[in-house]
RNA sequence: GGCGACGUGGCCAAGUGGCAAGGCGAGGGUCUGCAAAACCCUUAUGCGGGGGUUCGAAUCCCCCCGUCGCCUCCA
């Protein structure tokens, strides 16, 4: 079975096939304003488990994300936290790396930033006016987009149809109100950068097509971004890059993620209805804000909310439980049970990395590795099974050895194991009511302790009031 | 107004022509001193509404209703 991809540009799943032995691909990350909210780490772990997914698959990959170091917004809290540009693109980038270790995102191989590429930019912008595509109006330059034909083909928005009805006024200076500035002239006090048309800084879209061409090549295979940017984001990407290189197609391949939502609205900073990501952090596992947001296909737009994250944190738990006795460092071959999930898994994976049916699949083999024990398999088939559960897992990017998991106070353990063994003198005593007291008084500090036929087990677990 | 998504059980969610995955929740059972966990069983004769195509439709076509996004910075 081959892997199928989302284009938007032809509005269709399409078999992924990258142009050369390494997949090129460029995401468009964050403009480091304020800390990541959720609708962020929504993409960045949707991306996440598309490149683990490649991986798996046997491609290489290089995979470049930008910081928009420079904007409006930028300079805007840069005065009210009475710092420069610099210093709050600097603070918020550390504080996305921050957020996207913790959720278990892979690092990009390249974050070029806006400043880095200022050269290379303006040649960009150079040679669209040289090559006709571009003109200069009082230190701004603008795109024309009637010298690109094509201008429309990513997001559907002919002349006609998509601008009639915007309603947009002609900006002083544009000779069509779909041209889109490549550089902007600097107002007073804003942090500007020498040119050919003066002081300024570069327009929002050049950069993305500069870059690109910089850290990637002039064609690449994939560009990925949330659905919020295919227009006009993206759209004008494509005249530029395409306009400049004279080369078709810039991007093979453009899979859009889609927004998360809050209240009815797009969560987003400007409208500053967000969450962010450290504090949801505060009160959920990373993990489970993982499978969370894995659990959507990364198309569809998710509805934030904090009940269906705890709903995850327990649907984890579930996963977890399959791996109890877990022993990795016995070798095991994989069962013959554990194939058929895998090979589902694989299936809804090909299938436009369908995150969400290939979280199901896990779930019924975390049924079925449960099962095999309670109905009393050898060892060995158990670990191969878990085995075959963590390896699946770790493909969508969802660590779930219970090592991992929680935090673990190995220095206290030796006092657990005393009350534990304690306990189990109480019990033999028949002193329930004390035993009890020891169970609970242990849970509220985060040790579950399970009573089996074979004796008492327990691990750490989050604290439980 | 234009362009584009989406609408599946109490909640979340997969499924694009052939018996409606899975998770959370709820109920019952097995195990247990009691729990917990796990396992088993039950919980959508129906997929926003109405037409149509087809032997057969959640899935394809048409109309309608509703929600969201984009058209201005946006992940």
């Amino acid at each position: 079975m081959a892997l199928r991809i989302y284009n938007t540009l032809s509005g269709e799943k399409e078999v992924f096939e990258p142009r050369g032995e390494t997949v090129l691909m460029y995401v468009c990350g964050m403009t480091p304003k304020f800390h990541p909210h959720v609708g962020h780490a929504r993409l960045f772990v949707a991306v996440d488990a598309l490149r683990r997914y490649l991986a798996y698959r046997g491609y290489r990959l290089r995979h470049v994300q930008n910081f928009t170091d420079i904007d409006d917004k930028i300079i805007a809290r840069a005065n009210v936290e009475g710092v420069s540009a610099a210093e709050v693109s600097e603070r918020y980038s550390r504080s996305y790396f921050e957020a996207m270790d913790t959720l278990g995102v892979q690092r990009a191989d390249v974050y070029p930033t806006v400043t880095q590429f200022m050269p290379q930019i303006i040649a960009f912008v150079q040679g669209l006016l040289e090559k006709g595509y571009a003109y200069v109006v009082d230190g701004d330059v603008y795109f024309s987009v009637e010298r690109f034909p094509e201008y429309g083909q990513l997001s559907g928005r002919t002349e006609e149809g998509g601008l009639a009805g915007a309603r947009k006024e002609l900006e002083p200076g544009k000779r069509d109100p779909r041209d889109f500035a490549l550089w902007k002239r600097a107002k007073a006090g804003e942090p500007a950068w020498d040119s050919p048309w003066g002081e300024g800084r570069p327009g929002w879209h050049i950069e993305c097509s500069t870059m690109v061409r910089e850290t990637l090549g002039d064609q690449i295979d994939v560009h990925g971004g949330a659905q919020d940017l295919i227009f006009p984001h993206h759209e004008n990407e494509i005249a530029q890059s395409e306009a400049f290189t004279g080369k078709r197609p810039f991007v093979t391949y453009w899979p859009h993620v889609g927004l998360v939502t809050t209240a009815g609205e797009k969560m987003s900073h400007s409208l500053n209805n967000f969450t962010t990501v450290r504090d949801m952090l505060q009160a959920h596992p990373a993990m489970a804000l993982r499978l969370y947001l894995l659990s959507t296909h990364y198309r569809s737009p998710i509805a934030f909310s904090e009940e269906g994250l705890r709903a995850s944190a327990r649907g984890l738990q579930r996963l977890r439980s399959a791996l109890v006795d877990y022993h990795p460092e016995r070798p095991a071959p994989r069962p013959e049970y554990a194939q058929p999930y895998m090979a589902r898994f694989e299936e809804a994976m090909d299938d436009d990395f369908n995150t969400a049916g290939a979280i199901g699949h896990l779930f019924d083999l975390a049924r079925e590795i449960n099962r095999q024990r309670s109905e009393g398999a050898s060892s060995e088939a158990g670990t191969g099974g878990q085995v075959t559960q963590v390896a699946l897992a770790n493909v969508l990017g969802l660590q779930l050895e219970p090592a991992e998991a929680v935090e673990r106070h190995e220095e206290v353990e030796p006092f657990i194991e005393l009350l534990v063994q304690t306990r189990q003198r109480l019990r033999e005593a028949k002193q329930w009511k004390l035993a009890d007291e020891v169970r609970a008084g242990l849970a509220r500090l985060g040790v579950a302790l399970e009573d089996r036929p074979e004796g008492t087990t327990w691990k750490w677990t989050e604290p439980r009031p």
